[in-house]
DNA sequence: CTAGGGTTAG
């Protein structure tokens, strides 16, 4: 068992001060006793402040702040800016007090300078009322509040108050419609913004803002947000200006919502079509993830060495981005190559190779690796927790799962989220401790949300508990009608319960919403060309033959007691026409093509856009035994390495 | 006072 206290934690707690901070005060020269002379009152002492401020000294500055009968509102200024950079909200709070009684209660410039500082001190509050009791609000002051809100994620509010300044007539300018675009997706709120961002892009239009870069690029990362991929290229495609900034945010559209592909060609015709857009380390991260999504260790490989060439090789998202990428195109030593190369690591970094050992089912190094960092000195971030219990879930270490789990508050001092309380309920739910799981959801001090009810309907799916499947299913219907997977998985449940009326009922509700099971599909890279498989397309010239030789293998396979699991078929058929479907799935094809067209002793390399069927992983097993073959499957959650008959899960999965 | 990015769960 592992030790789950963290030695660092132990160590900064026994000290006071923590060593890395700079002793401001203590190794400077006294400035103000030398100067501060409190019997020439003729002195301007404005100037003392602002320079006290310009160098940092805070706190001797707001001793000097008294001594000015007459404070500007420049030294104002100086000082909100400083209380910022030292992060002192007493400090701040002493600013603001003084500069009411001096008269600047309403003085536009500094509401704006106030308001930017509570924002940054977290204290939003403090910035409303600032825009509150301001009754001459210049466009400054407007904006302000907006960047305040939307950084705090009060996007809603933001919306409200632009409707507000509307009606009153103000008119808005390329920052207002920044912050208003963002504050669109920067909402907690269940409901969708997407109706406003559209109206507020009509505005932008109708305005003549159609060619400013900034406002242009945040509208395509607004859609970008909502997964609005064509509303995104079309704006893309319609600005008469792009930079770095515009390609980048076009680019990572495209990685991060299901159209790698996209992505990779974008990335080329910016290389090779523009002349003043160099790509630059923002935009490889997300090259580097189309690539991962795609599973394509070829394409990867060729955009490390462009990274290489262009000497983004020593940035920290570049090189975590490498590291996951080649774990998740199969090659977790190349990762965990480029992980121990790293000249300085942080916490990101550390969570990917946390992460990569995950999903390749290594749970005991992935916990390993966890305190590892802990005990290099870093503290754990949330992500790190949802790694790490990420791969104790697919690893089945319950015990160590909920010690971690405890070990979040109790020694890193990190309250869980939805994200851990759905890997808790994955967890448990997946060692088949259904009630112990349900009994999470129960327990929790925030509301579970759609990602910890799929976390338990997934978990019914797995162990086919129909009762449970039934309460999770109407609070995902409520939540999130418009997920397909959702109603998928509960008619999976009925089918393997072999409740043929509930599943008919289930699919009409599917099709009422206008909405489709996703088509599995599956992907293999064959000497640097992606093929990809469906059941039903047969637009692979290899098709007929790839069908026999599953047919051959499956009739090889029976005579040694495999016995076709056919519970994924959904319709209601005799056996043997669900054997001839379960033996066409998209993944039996690709290794099928694997087997025929990669050379020989080649690993075989598998993307997938499910989850593995059962029967799938029971055949891929066999196979590797049979044709002597190692062959690598990336479903949708992990990876599965078939080897000699057996799979790395350990049939866990 | 403006725009894009790293690690995650089913």
């Amino acid at each position: 068992m592992w030790a789950l206290h963290s030695p660092h934690n132990l160590q900064s707690s026994s000290t006071s001060t923590p060593f890395y901070f700079p002793t401001r005060s203590s190794s400077r020269p006294p400035i103000c006793s030398l100067t501060l002379n409190p019997k020439n009152t003729g002195t301007n002492y404005n100037q003392l402040i602002q320079s006290l401020c310009k160098q940092g000294s805070l706190k001797q500055a707001l001793q000097v702040l008294p001594h000015e009968p007459n404070p500007t509102q420049h030294t104002y200024e100086l000082l909100i800016l400083s209380c910022s950079l030292q992060n002192s909200l007493s400090d701040g709070v002493d600013v603001h007090r003084h500069l009411l009684d001096a008269g600047f209660d309403q003085d536009p410039f500094l509401a704006t300078k106030l308001i930017n500082m509570y924002s940054e001190l977290d204290s939003i509050d403090d910035a409303r009322e600032v825009f509150d009791k301001t009754r001459k609000r210049t466009i400054y002051v407007w904006n302000a509040l907006f960047r305040a809100l939307t950084l705090a994620g009060y996007g809603q509010e933001v919306l409200g108050l632009y409707r507000r300044m509307n009606e009153i007539g103000i008119p808005s300018d390329r920052f207002t419609y920044t912050y208003v675009l963002k504050a669109c997706v920067a909402s907690e709120c269940l409901i969708s913004l997407l109706h406003m961002g559209k109206e507020i892009h009509a505005h932008i239009l109708r305005h003549g803002y159609e060619s400013h870069v900034h406002v242009m690029t945040t509208m395509v990362d607004m859609y970008a947000r909502f997964g609005c991929v064509s509303n995104a290229s079309c704006v893309f495609d319609s600005m008469p200006v792009r930079n770095v900034v515009s390609w980048s945010a076009m680019i990572a559209c495209y990685a991060k919502n299901g159209s790698p592909f996209e992505a990779l060609e974008l990335f080329r015709e910016m290389i090779l079509e523009t002349h003043d857009s160099v790509p630059n380390s923002v935009t490889m991260v997300s090259v580097l993830q189309a690539c991962s999504a795609l599973a394509s260790l070829e394409q990867g490989k060729l955009i490390h060495g462009y990274i290489l060439r262009r000497g983004l090789d020593s940035i920290l998202p570049v090189i975590s981005a490498l590291v996951t990428m080649y774990a998740r195109c199969g090659k977790l030593e190349l990762g965990q190559l480029v992980f121990d190369r790293m000249a300085k690591r942080d916490v990101v970094s550390w969570n990917s190779l946390i992460s990569s050992y995950g999903i390749h089912g290594f749970g005991k190094k992935s916990i390993q690796i966890f305190l590892e960092m802990i005990q290099q000195g870093l503290s754990p971030s949330h992500i790190s927790f949802v790694s790490v219990l990420g791969a104790c879930s697919h690893a089945g270490f319950v015990e160590e799962g909920k010690m971690l789990f405890e070990s979040m508050v109790k020694e890193h001092r990190i309250y869980p989220s939805v994200e851990h309380y759905a890997c808790m309920v994955d967890l448990l739910g997946r060692a088949n401790q259904l009630d112990e799981a349900a009994k999470i959801i129960e327990d929790m001090r925030i509301e579970p949300g759609p990602k910890v009810w799929g976390s338990l309907l997934g978990s019914c799916r797995i162990h086919c508990n129909v009762e449970l499947a039934e309460r999770a299913s109407r609070r995902l219907f409520e939540l999130e009608p418009m997920n397909a997977g959702n109603y998928v998985l509960l008619t999976d449940i009925y089918a393997e319960a072999n409740m043929w009326g509930e599943v008919k009922r289930v699919k009409k509700l599917l099709e009422a919403r206008g909405l489709q099971k996703l088509p599995g599909r599956s992907w293999i890279e064959v000497k640097r060309k992606i093929y990809s498989f469906t059941s039903v397309e047969e637009l692979n010239p290899q098709i007929e033959q790839l069908h026999a030789l599953l047919l051959k293998l499956s009739n090889e396979m029976k005579e040694q007691g495999y016995v076709p699991q056919t519970k994924a078929v959904l319709y209601d058929l005799d056996t043997e026409e669900k054997e001839r479907i379960v033996l066409g799935h998209s993944e039996k094809l690709a290794v099928a093509f694997g087997l025929i067209n990669a050379s020989k002793g080649e690993t075989i390399r598998i993307t997938k856009n499910l989850r593995l069927c059962e029967d799938c992983h029971s055949v891929t097993k066999f196979i590797s035994k049979f044709a002597n073959r190692e062959i690598l499957v990336r479903d949708v959650n992990r990876f599965h390495h078939f080897k000699d008959g057996i799979c790395s899960c350990g049939d866990y999965w």
